[in-house]
DNA sequence: GTGAAAGCGCTAACAC
DNA sequence: GTGTTAGCGCTTTCAC
């Protein structure tokens, strides 16, 4: 059997107490006990028990992350920067991929509970917004991350999805885009990014040519081009020549089914996406995109879920941030 | 608080031990208690710790998954395949990306075990075989996963190598290229791709043209470039026309220094890559690769771990697995 | 069928 | 400075 702190005790002529409080570095402990039961911990390659120490401290030092889907880029980068700022807090995550499914959330969610992990990140949207209420009915430290449910009192970490679709959108106007295609997904967020569309337009006296030209799908590459093909599809004078995706999958859908279609982008078509994940780097031509801030998204979601863990009654806050224009080689100026 | 089993106990009228088995299913119960304890359970919105119940079962229904980032597409497709296969044995997954660093790794091995996780997978090459070699001391169930250390009596998962560079080798030829150039990474699998690609050469009686065609370099897609770059330098006629790169990354690094080069892949340049990650869909020209078989993989790497974990005396096995070639539009017929 | 009681390996209050 | 002891919330014999 693996020793326990009674072994160590025993062999350093010590109590547990005095084993325990070497091991957590508090209370007094004379030098020369500490160093040996040091060495006595060394000599046994004693490895104390967490699921023991969690038992009576309340503290697992472990959080649940909770996405769509790890093999995601956006998410996978996502979660890297959450494991380093965990690590840095002396914890690790637990992976939930949801695939969007509440009832896989909702089982996700039990288990973590049950796990009693020290809080939950979800950075998947949940459809049924009880799940989440119920959460925060039990206390549980949770923080919204680039998802969130206006209605509920918690936590929220997101890009300022409404600036997004603006930025995105003025670009494509100061490029002389008078014709412009919006392709979103069916989550809340992408309806910030439609609206800041829609307005951007609106202010600089454009209206959406043709009610085909805004479409909502969810999100995959396959999607992407499908809609692309209906897109692009219709005669020349009609069709968009600039296309807004809402994020970098469904942009490089259409980037590709631009090529079927013989046409080339930037020149005959400009796309945008949004995330600014590592495939905007990959696919050709290179794929400007609004970038969330990942890097600080994290960390202050962390931050929220910490002091969340120290104080589960602490005030909820919701954090926006916001995005920014990269541009690559997937846009450029319209044409005359 | 919580609810304990205590409370859910009381409220049944009933004492804790008969909580515990209509918990597990176990033992015998009446369905009138059963019934009984349900409904309290219910209604008290109980969750039974795990951590209590690791804490004497000696499980923690956790498992430890080691790779290098998981915001590299490869290792995140296997973890999404892990999280599924765990999830229908009731696990979850702690993820750990240790940068392929040996301290990294150390660190997160010796958390893991003091978590107590039931096992761990390590699908990131370890340097220092010592790490290894005391977790199979100490008895933890461990399955290298695409990356074995020949040396060691451990259970592993891993594509034939060998197998994958002669088949990619083989295919490049049949095309009728004859300068070929191979890029590999710095690991011991990819010494096995290697040894495919030249054995694979010599059976055709073609000899590498040069030196500097086969070159390692760690694999990210800016030394891929960075290779490329001086592969594809030379003046026309030493210059290979087909390369092979050990992974996608270097492979679309090399497609897009290609491009660069002035070069049309594959008209002017054949290009095959190793893994058949989603990038090698998204790039362009899309990229044909050697596919390691990741659901198989992560299939049998689960059930040698749950062997494992239910004997951890069980012989150790090592699985290697058969790669597929998968042709996309990075290669084609030489030109005379 | 059900319950009493002894752990599992720690932490933390308190006594000395 | 160090030790005693009572939990933490379960599982699991073993009686009854």
């Amino acid at each position: 059997m693996k020793p326990t702190i009674y072994d160590v005790a025993r062999e350093a002529g010590v109590s547990i107490a005095t084993v325990s409080k070497v091991l957590n570095n508090n209370g007094r402990i004379s030098d020369k006990t500490r160093k040996k039961v040091h060495l006595i911990m060394e000599q046994l390659n004693y490895q104390p028990s967490m699921v023991a120490s969690a038992l009576t401290s309340q503290r697992t030092g472990t959080i649940g992350l909770m996405i769509p889907d790890i093999a995601n880029p956006f998410f996978a980068e996502a979660a890297r920067f959450f494991e380093d700022y965990a690590q840095q807090a002396g914890s690790d995550l637990i992976i939930c991929s949801t695939d969007r499914d509440d009832e896989k959330a909702a089982r996700y969610i039990s288990l973590l509970q049950r796990k009693r992990v020290d809080g939950l990140i979800i950075a998947s949207h949940v459809g049924n917004p009880e799940l989440i209420h119920r959460l925060l009915e039990n206390k549980v430290p949770t923080v919204l991350f680039s998802a969130d449910v206006r209605l509920l009192d918690c936590n929220s970490i997101t890009v300022d999805d409404y600036k997004g679709g603006y930025i995105a959108t003025e670009y494509l106007l100061a490029l002389g885009h008078r014709r412009l295609g919006i392709i979103s997904d069916n989550l809340p967020g992408s309806r910030y990014r439609e609206q800041g569309f829609l307005d951007a337009l609106e202010a600089h006296g454009v209206s959406l040519d043709h009610p085909d030209h805004m479409v909502q799908t969810s999100a995959t590459l396959e999607n992407g081009r499908k809609v692309a093909h209906r897109m692009l599809g219709e005669e020349g004078g009609q069709r968009p020549t600039a296309i807004f995706a809402c994020n970098d999958l469904l942009a490089i859908g259409v980037l590709q089914e631009a090529r079927e279609a013989g046409l080339n982008v930037p020149e005959d078509l400009s796309v945008i996406g949004f995330d600014n994940t590592m495939l905007a780097d990959i696919c050709h031509p290179s794929l400007s995109s609004i970038a969330q801030p990942l890097r600080d998204m994290t960390e202050q979601a962390m931050q929220l879920l910490n002091e969340s863990i120290d104080d589960p009654e602490a005030t909820k806050r919701k954090i926006s941030l916001p995005p920014e224009l990269v541009i690559r080689n997937s846009t450029s100026k319209a044409l005359e």
